[in-house]
DNA sequence: TTGCATGTTCCGGA
DNA sequence: GTCCGGAACATGCA
């Protein structure tokens, strides 16, 4: 699940249902989810102190807590929920944050990603490692700069944390499709032309995906059809095809991206 | 039983 | 140094 999208997402989640509130202890029933603290380290450093306002940047959600930093990557398949006690846990709850009046557990079924805690942002930035410009907020002139020098694929550069922070497979294959662009093709074989039409379907993607919190499922949104047996390009209709390109599974219309 | 899944990292080879 | 493919990580599902 866990894209830009998805990770504002948890992040409008928390701040609604945590910020503010004073952690009393934490619960870590997979203590090997948590990174680069034992359980018992990451306990003492948040109890008792309360969190502030949570900040994003591509897929990382930081959560500052006193004067310190929970840092949460959700790999492929992590989320976030509330709970007023603990009588409804999930199996797949691996850190649980029991707050005063409620518990915010952070949920993750294959364990990939993980919690971090950081004491300042070097340690932040260690952690996350090189991150390029949100995919939310990149201006035109840093994403032509940052095209300009770029080899290798589109799709590879898209999905590259380092150059653009945010966007996976799914919103790739999206951005791709919308500017009608195939997945396989040399950055620096693009044209003016559709380097504009790259950004602008970023922005649009990116945009209105982060209106509903996740890649939404709409009408002309490559999502809704890519999972069905035999998916059929929402715009022209004709049949989609699938392969690997930059080690994922693309999705994309042989018709309309050239 | 096998292959695949929205992520990241590491390794070897071109 | 750069880029790519493949494997690994962990777990469930079709």
């Amino acid at each position: 699940m866990p894209e830009l999208p998805d990770v504002e997402g948890f992040r409008r989640f928390l701040a609604r249902h945590a910020e503010g509130r004073r952690i009393v202890r934490v619960d870590v029933p997979d203590p090997a989810i948590v990174r680069n603290r034992t359980p018992q380290v990451l306990g003492r450093a948040l109890a008792g102190n309360r969190f502030g306002s949570p900040h994003r940047h591509g897929k990382w959600l930081f959560a500052p807590v006193g004067d310190v930093e929970l840092l949460l990557h959700f790999g492929m398949t992590g989320l976030l929920s509330w709970g007023e006690d603990d009588s409804d846990r999930d199996r797949y709850d691996r850190v649980i944050l029991v707050c005063e009046g409620g518990e915010l557990r952070y949920n993750n079924m294959r364990r990939f990603g993980g919690v971090w805690l950081a004491r300042d942002e070097q340690e932040r930035a260690r952690v996350t490692g090189p991150l390029g410009p949100d995919a939310a907020g990149i201006s035109r002139d840093s994403f032509e700069r940052l095209l300009r020098n770029r080899r290798g694929g589109v799709k590879a550069a898209l999905m590259d944390q380092r150059l653009i922070a945010g966007i996976g497979n799914l919103l790739s294959d999206e951005i791709l499709w919308r500017a009608r662009i195939h997945p396989a093709r040399p950055v620096q074989s693009l044209t003016a032309v559709r380097r504009r039409r790259l950004y602008e379907a970023l922005r649009a993607a990116v945009g209105e995906s982060l209106r509903y919190g996740r890649v939404p499922h709409g009408a002309r949104w490559l999502t809704r059809v890519r999972g069905d047996k035999h998916p059929a390009c929402p715009r022209c209709g004709r049949p989609l095809r699938r392969s690997t390109i930059a080690g994922r599974t693309a999705c994309w219309c042989p018709h309309c991206q050239k």
